[in-house]
RNA sequence: GCGCUCGUAGUGAAGUUGGCCUAUCACGCCUCCCUGUCACGGAGGAGAUCGCCGGUUCGAAUCCGGUCGAGCGCGCCA
């Protein structure tokens, strides 16, 4: 007899067919036993009747989640019993006989309830979470999407290539994981953060076009937007380019679609702008700002030159924003936003409320009128608004606005979800400040191109270093960074400067990227590309604030597989030959 | 490593200014009844040393100290 799905059953009527599933429900009736059977596809009702003696038997010890087959003949629902609630809801199958091909206990959670269990019991029993239709749904999704890059990918002429799991450990960037070596004692392998050095090398081994769905494991701790240990890049790179922006442009379709067709929401723009990063800084207090809105930073520093209150006497740089309707916001509100700015390193949070236009502030009193009417004007605030001022280092201000831009965003709902606001931030600088070792230090990676090139690598003071820019790019979606890349450094002497200017010397670049410096001796094309985090993007896409509810087996916040037990002990035997 | 929030039957919640708490409700579970339900219905029942340890008190789910675990954030994530 052929096995159907319950999607099928509507189009069989009067047919004897075969269906296999779970127990969704059972409605026992004494005399009449009504059990709703669940397969991917979805629900379908089968009646079964006491004259089947047998199967009404093993139908009344049937339990929710049993896995079951049953055989019956199709049949057209009364008009008044049609269920309109599930798609299978004009047809029902009437059961000669049934198979219990699995008994289950009673789940310690339920899939299908409204209410959910909390995440620990999820992640502990994340093989029942997963029939959840959600869930369901997520991966199905999740595969389309790679299916969408893959295809995009091919048609833009990139070849995919698997690079080593197995691969050496970085000296910068994050924490890896390592593998002790059997075969050569005392020595590791590192499981890679990227395939950065391989893609690299990729591109002098001759191939025009790279792409990967790579794997890639960091040991940091996790965020809500950060998978603890492994995650997935769409990782690519391009040779022949020595211009960031042909690698943007090849991505900004991919990433259109994805946006439209794929996740069905709206663009912000179909241009998609270039920021620099000093730009962003400025206006949104952040290198991966949201521009789903606006309330952009207001530089006032100028306004408050001379003025007479102590606080902005004595800041650097005075900047403000103006939230609409901030009116409404209550004083216990008004104190909640002054926690986050002192958690971002203010020392408060003034602010100025206009109301029949007056200005109505705690601080109004210390200001002259000529300094109250230009912040009015040069925020353009109206009735109803408030204007909330950062005053402090140019750096902290920003952080601090910057963050309660979003925060304000959230409390007023400006993060429209079913919009997609795209941008690439461009030029960040190719050296940071380090404020904890007092010092210079990379800001992104090391192996992206100084602006400039072999002149550039001339500064010498500080202030100098730190104005070098870096061919360098950044891809944000509605506040996420989802892609970082760069045009890469080909040259060897160019590498050895940019390391050289932190005090490296030729033997430190060469212990460490050996292999990426002799390749590159031997007529390394120019060469640029990036990696998204498609994890990070589809959880987005699909309008969720965790990714770990995208994901199939995400590792808790300690970096546990709670339904494995991984990490776990390993008996000595393994041990010994490993020599640990 | 640090900060904030949380931890009560199998699940989700209420109770948290100490005492009518012998801990409440919903879902689930068990038994019985029921031939058209589809969130089936009805009757009954079991199930919680209130995360753990210690303290204060005549008395602690409730207050205090510690500890473990979780979530979020900071650090970190080239």
């Amino acid at each position: 007899m052929k096995r159907i799905l319950s999607s099928e059953v509507a189009g069989v009527v009067g047919q004897t067919i075969s269906l296999a599933g779970w127990v969704q429900s059972r409605r026992d009736h004494g005399g009449l036993i009504f059990i709703d059977l669940r397969d991917h596809k979805g629900l379908i009702q089968l009646v079964i009747n006491p004259e089947q003696a047998e199967a009404f038997s093993i139908a009344e010890g049937l339990r929710d989640e049993f896995v079951i087959k049953a055989n019956g003949e199709v049949k057209a629902r009364a008009p008044e019993l049609v269920n309109p609630n599930i798609e299978s809801g004009t047809v029902e199958v009437v059961v000669d006989s049934l198979e219990v091909l699995n008994r289950a206990d009673t789940l310690p959670i339920q899939p299908f309830s409204e209410q959910q269990a909390n995440e620990e019991l999820r992640l502990k029993y994340r093989y029942l979470d997963l029939r959840r239709p959600k869930m369901q749904h997520m991966l199905k999704r999740r595969a389309e999407m790679f299916s969408v890059i893959r295809s995009y990918m091919e048609t833009q002429e990139f070849t995919e290539v698997t690079t080593p799991i197995l691969a050496n450990s970085s000296p910068e960037g994050a924490r890896d994981f390592l593998i002790p070596s059997r075969m050569h004692e005392g020595k590791f392998y590192a499981l890679p953060q990227a395939p950065q050095q391989f893609k690299q090398l990729l591109m002098v081994g001759g191939i025009p076009r790279y792409y990967q769905l790579a794997a890639c494991f960091r040991d940091e701790d996790p965020r809500a937007d950060r998978l603890y240990g492994e995650f997935y890049q769409l990782d690519a790179e391009m040779s022949f380019v020595e211009d960031g922006e042909e690698v943007r442009q090849m991505f900004d379709p991919l990433i259109k679609q994805l946006s439209t067709d794929f996740a069905d929401k709206k663009l912000l723009s179909e241009d998609i702008p270039r920021i620099p990063y000093a730009e962003a800084m400025d206006k949104y207090g952040s290198d991966k700002p949201d521009l789903r809105f606006g309330m952009e930073l207001i530089e006032l520093t100028n306004v408050f030159a001379d003025t007479e209150f102590g606080v902005f006497k004595s800041a650097e740089t005075i900047k403000a924003i103006c939230v609409k309707d901030g009116l409404s916001l209550s004083r216990k509100q008004i104190d909640g936003f002054t926690e986050i700015a002192k958690s971002e390193g203010a020392g408060g949070l003034a602010y100025i409320s206009y109301e029949n236009g007056e200005a109505k502030s705690p601080i109004a009193k210390f200001l002259s009128e000529a300094e109250l009417a230009a912040v009015k004007e040069k925020t353009g605030a109206e009735d109803g608004d408030t204007i909330f001022f950062g005053a402090d280092k140019r750096s902290v201000v920003n952080k601090v606005l910057g963050r309660l831009r979003s925060e304000f965003a959230d409390h007023f709902q400006l993060k429209d979800p079913n919009v997609i606001a795209l941008c690439w931030i461009v030029d960040f600088p190719f050296y940071e400040w380090d404020d904890t070792r007092k010092k210079v230090d990379f800001g992104h990676n090391p192996f992206s191109m100084p602006k400039g090139g072999v002149e550039a690598l001339k500064a010498t003071t500080d202030d100098e270093k730190l104005a070098i820019l870096a061919d360098q790019y950044d891809m944000v979606m509605n506040g996420y960074e989802i892609c970082s890349g760069g045009v890469r450094n080909h040259n060897p002497e160019v590498l050895y400067g940019v390391f050289g200017l932190l005090g490296y010397d030729k033997k430190y670049v060469e212990d460490k990227f050996g292999a990426m410096l002799g390749a590159f001796k031997f007529g390394a094309p120019p060469h640029a590309g990036c990696a998204f985090g498609v994890d990070r993007m589809f959880m987005e896409l699909m309008g969720e604030n965790n990714i770990r509810e995208v994901i199939a087996f995400p590792k808790n916040g300690s970096g546990v597989d709670v339904m494995m037990n991984s990490p776990s002990f390993v008996d000595d035997a393994q041990k010994k030959e490993l020599g640990l």
